[in-house]
Parts: C-alpha cells; structure tokens; sequence
DNA sequence: TTACTAATTGTAAGCGCTTTCATAAAACAT
DNA sequence: ATGTTTTATGAAAGCGCTTACAATTAGTAA
C-alpha cells in the first residue's frame, strides 16, 4: 500500500503539502495540486482512513442502530439515512438491536471507541438513564426517531405525527357512524403508539358521538394482532364495526380472522392499518402512510449538520401522516379475501 | 476521554501490559489483570477504535455492498450477516449500490482506505475487471453473493440452487400438463436468472412432453413483470396455462393482468413465483424458498473465517431452495384475488 | 546457594496521517 | 530598489495504540 510519505518521495514535496490537496484545504499552487494528484493515481494510493481518523480525530461515519425487524419498514428508513449520509460523504455503520442484545456494548463501541462521529438511534432502541449518561460524556451528537428525549443532553429528534395521523384514522371511521371500534395499540412503552392513543381518545371526544371504544394491547405483530382481537372476538361474542390496528401488521390479523369468520369487509367491520406497507398497498388496506425515506433522510440531516455545528440547538422534526382510504373501509373496489 | 496512558498512569504499569489485557493476549498475571480492568471501568476507557486500527492494521469491520431494493429481500440477507458478525466482533460498514453510483468509489473507500478487513458484495453490484484488479491488488477478502468469479483473485461465493429450484418448479407446473409454459426472466446479466432458465429449459427437457415453452424477458420488478406479460397476452390473444415469473415481485405483476381478466388461478393458469417474499406468503402464491437469512450468514461465516486466514482455498457455497407449493399452483384453499 | 528457565513487565519505535508554526517565494506598494 | 503583504511550502510534533525486543522477577532443579 501506498503511503503519503511515497507521495512525497515521488513529487518532493512535504506531508503538509500532500496532505493538503488530500484535504481540498486550498492554499495550495494549482500547478502542485495537479502534480499530487498525478502522483497519487499513478501510485494507486489511496489515504488511510485508520490514519486520518487518528490524527484529524473524525471518523466520517455515522452510528446507525436498527431494531431487528425483518418487515420492509427500516430498510426504507435506512435507504433514506443512505441517501442523505451518502451526500455528505458520510459512510454507515450499522448495528442492530433486539431485545436479547447489549445496547450499551453498542453504543460504547460506536460513541466510545470513536467509530462514529454520530449516531442515529431507531424506534424501539430503549435508552436507559445509564447510558445516556454516558452518551452526555462523549459528547457524540444524536437523532432519536420516534423516540422523545427532553432532558440534557439535547437530542434531535424525527417525530410522526402520530396524534393527527391517528386522529385521521377515526375520524375516517366513525364517518360510517359504527357503534363500536375497537382500537389495538403497540407495546406499552412505545411513544407511537402512545401517541396514536391520545390521537384516537382525542378525535372520539370530538366526534361526540357514542361509538364504545375499547383499546387492545398489541405488540406490532402480525400474529400478536390476531391473538388479540379473536381473544376479544370470542370474549365478547360479536365483530366490532371498524377496528384500528396501530400498523398494518396487526391489521392483517385482524383481517385473518374476519375473513376466517366469512365477515364482510368493509360491509360488515371496517379496518385500517398504519404504515401503508407493502402489503397494504397490494391487497388496499386503509391505512396511515407513514414517510419512512423521509424519516431516515430526516435523522441523517440532522446529524449531518450537528457534526459540522455542535452549537445547534437540539432539533425535533415531525413528519407528516396521511391517510390513504382504501378497500378495507369502503374505498376503491370492495375487499376480497385474499386468503380463503 | 481518557486513554491508554491515563490507565498506565492511573496502574502503574506500562502500555505494553495494558495493551495486552486490552487484548487478552494472556501473558499478564491474573492479578495485574484484574487492576487495569478496574482502572479502565473507573476512567471510563475505552480503546481508541482510530489508534488501534492504525497501530495494529486490522480494522474488525465488514464492508457490505448491497443493491438499493426496497424489498425485504435483502434485509434478511443482511440480517443473516449481521448475526455471524455480531457474533465474530465484527462490525458492518455498509454501502448501498445502484446503477447511478459508482461502484469503485465504495470499493477504494472501504477497502482501499483501508476501511474494512472483508468484503460482501451481494448480488446486482457488477465488478468491472478494472475493479477486481484493484481488489486484486488490495488483497482484502471478498465474499460474493448470488455472483461467480472463477478467475484470480479468488473470492469466495454463496450461490443458490437457482438450477434446481427452477426445475422444481416448472415439474410441479407440468405435472397438470399444460399446453403452455411461460417463463419471465430477470435481467438478462443475472446469474441468478440465467441459472434458473438453465434450470427451466432442462425441466422442459426432461419432462419429454410437448409443452410450448416461451421465454419472455424481465427485470425483477413488479411492474416490469406485469408489462411483459400484459403485452404477450395481447400479442398472443390467448393466456398460458403455466407461468412461472422468476422473482416474486414479477408473479405478483402477471397476477395482476389474470385478475383484471378474470382469469381462474390455478384453473384456467397457473402460477409460480421465486424467493417466497412476504406477499407471496400472505396471498398464497406458490413459489421457490430462498434462505435469505441464511445466505447472509454464510457469506459472513465465509468472510470472517478467511480475515483469521487468508490462504484458506476460495470457497463456493450453494444455497438449498425449495418449492412450496401454495394456492396459485392448486395447492391449499383455491386462490382468490386479493384486487379485484 | 547458584545457575538456568519460565513468567511478567517495560522500552521504544513505529503505524500514516493532520496541523501549528516557521520559512521562503512571489506580488504589491512606495 | 526596498519594505510589506500575500501565497505557497516545509519541519516537526503529536494522535493513541501495538509489538518486537530487552529487562526484570519468580520459579526450579542441581
């Protein structure tokens, strides 16, 4: 491998001066720039990025930690992270949680072994105290999407607009005038699903009508999403008449067994979904687009621009919902099955 | 942030010795151990990822080269290489590839800058010749993905049984002894889809009936898919009895154009897909299982083995598939559009 | 006790860059 | 022509580790 001190040897010139046409830091003679660069792509060499870390202390990349979840969701919010980081120059180095795994040996490895110059923690990436404590230390500028942090240190934030989205969703809904609907969240300690939650109790009250609410506890799971309402089916002993699953996995369960039951969708119970995944767009479940190349895009420009301006206040950014009617609630053609 | 020194100073003892029990390089008495484990714990140390990797050249990441698809495929296959990694300490510094971008600048970066200890290249990121070379030269391990390369340098390769499968397929799609046979391809460079037509025309060969077999040209894509067949149905002024797509995504287009016809599936056509993506399970669709996660952990295990040894013999893995047979092709509840 | 081997620890030379400060050359003004 | 800026380059000190190799200490057998 070719070093910086062969690219001297060969032009005569000193480090400093290669070093700085490596770095476009200017201040350098036209004519001497050309002739380095001459040197460097006849030499085949190429800067050690081990070295500059060390010395110029950046890393040029940026910590991103995903939730192991298979769906197509985060490739989407990293494909978006990518966009934007790729811009910048900024490469990626991904790391990703689940339950059973260490988020501090991650975050030390990222923030504390200096491997990143910033990071991007996903939904469900659980912060402890402890550990954001350590994070103040390092002083490592960080994005939370959908996840809030109002305490020191400031972090940035990609929020969705949760509240109106859901809103959106009942508002749709009750437009039938249902007597009945039946909500299923996320997990407990989710800030989306929070969210959502107050969303739909807030646009019930407005509605001022007397649908019965009832909210069921789910976990952004297909199969959790069925348990829950054939639970609630059987308990209750009738089919509610619209069902708001808070993401679309879950509403796909609930439409297994409405469909198992021979129920008739939207006829008989209306559904909607949250997220507009793939799936929900193939078979037109009504759900709530959620922007998720724009979150990612999002959270990398903030952290891009922390990285050049430490001094930047803490930024939170909402996303914008909408959503998008479909079969599920009377919209386009009428829903069929597609598992019989 | 503290350093090597800090704990040498804080110990008493030299930077040779805490180095190693940084290291765990044995040769430090149980004792001494345990005193600069304590110290680093109360500094709050840890190892300068930039020092090491300049001091001791090695930089415990991966470089993963993956095409900018949306779908799911490909975060199985990362996730399948997250979990080797996770394991071998290794972390990934991904790159995302698409035709726009220029495929030797995340190549000098990642390993020519000395970013990466490996590489994994999956499948839709073409190497140039030029590119090899260079990799050549860098003599930095690569692992490819759904691509062979037989000649210097040797690389290693997780392939699918892209032959097998597809002769699995279209046998199945015989066994009814259709009149036609439709196949769509992917991309006419892919290997993966050249395998699978090889795959095809042997099937057709073998099953020594006199299906028609046409071969109609995708590109992996779901509109694509559904283009090309729309246009042979009018060309042709009649529907196959058998399709097989070669992707998912390309089934679930002639899917489309057979329901909009109302065309009975599997009665009047049949049809067959490949990868076993999650539409495909939710509507049904028969299909070839692809072990995504697993090809991702093979490519992995693949690369991590070679960075402990590099003069291990290039090695070629070959992916298990397996027809599963669902509703499109007769098999379980008889499909029924999910669009109408 | 003495000589010798094994187990620990220390010394110091880099790894390949960035960057501050000093110096030299060129450009300009007087 | 001489002093003053401005512009271009160089010298050298690290950045925080790893790792030969040297030195010291402990352990053992004679």
């Amino acid at each position: 491998m070719a070093t910086l001190y062969d690219v001297c040897k060969k032009t005569g010139l000193s480090t400093a001066t290669v070093s700085r046409v490596i770095n476009g830091s200017g201040l350098v003679k036209e004519a001497t720039r050309e002739r380095v660069l001459k040197a460097m792509k006849e030499l085949n060499y190429y800067p050690s990025h081990a070295a500059r870390m060390l010395a110029g202390s950046k890393t040029d990349t940026i910590g991103v930690i995903l939730p192991v979840i298979d769906n197509g969701y985060y490739v989407r919010v990293l494909r978006g992270i990518d966009v934007v980081s790729t811009r910048a120059n900024l490469k990626l180095l991904i790391s990703f949680y689940h339950s059973g795994s260490d988020l501090s040996d991650i975050l030390s490895s990222l923030s504390g072994e200096g491997r990143a110059d910033a990071l991007i923690l996903s939904n469900d990436t659980p912060l402890q105290p402890e550990q954001i404590r350590k994070l103040a230390g390092s002083d490592i500028p960080i994005a939370l999407i959908g996840q809030k942090h109002e305490d020191q240190p400031a972090m940035d934030s990609v929020l969705l607009e949760n509240f109106q989205g859901a809103g959106d969703a009942v508002k749709h809904l009750l437009e039938k005038g249902p007597k009945s609907l039946i909500v299923i969240t996320g997990p407990e300690d989710n800030h989306d699903s929070q969210e959502r939650l107050r969303g739909v109790r807030q646009a019930v009250a407005d509605a001022a009508c007397d649908v019965e609410l009832v909210v069921l506890h789910g976990d952004f799971y297909h199969e959790g999403g069925r348990a829950v309402f054939e639970e609630y089916v059987k308990q209750s002993g009738a089919f509610p008449e619209a069902v708001f699953a808070f993401n679309d996995a879950m509403a796909l369960g609930v439409l297994d067994v409405l469909n198992e039951a021979s129920v008739s969708i939207p006829g008989d119970v209306q559904v909607i979904g949250f997220d507009n995944n793939e799936i929900a767009q193939y078979i037109g479940l009504t759900t709530v687009r959620v922007p998720m190349q724009k979150i990612g895009e999002e959270a990398a420009r903030l952290v891009a621009e922390r990285i050049k301006n430490k001094e930047l206040p803490a930024e939170s950014v909402l996303m914008e919902t909408a959503l998008v009617a479909r079969k599920t609630t009377g919209n386009g053609a009428s829903f069929s099955s597609p598992k019989m």
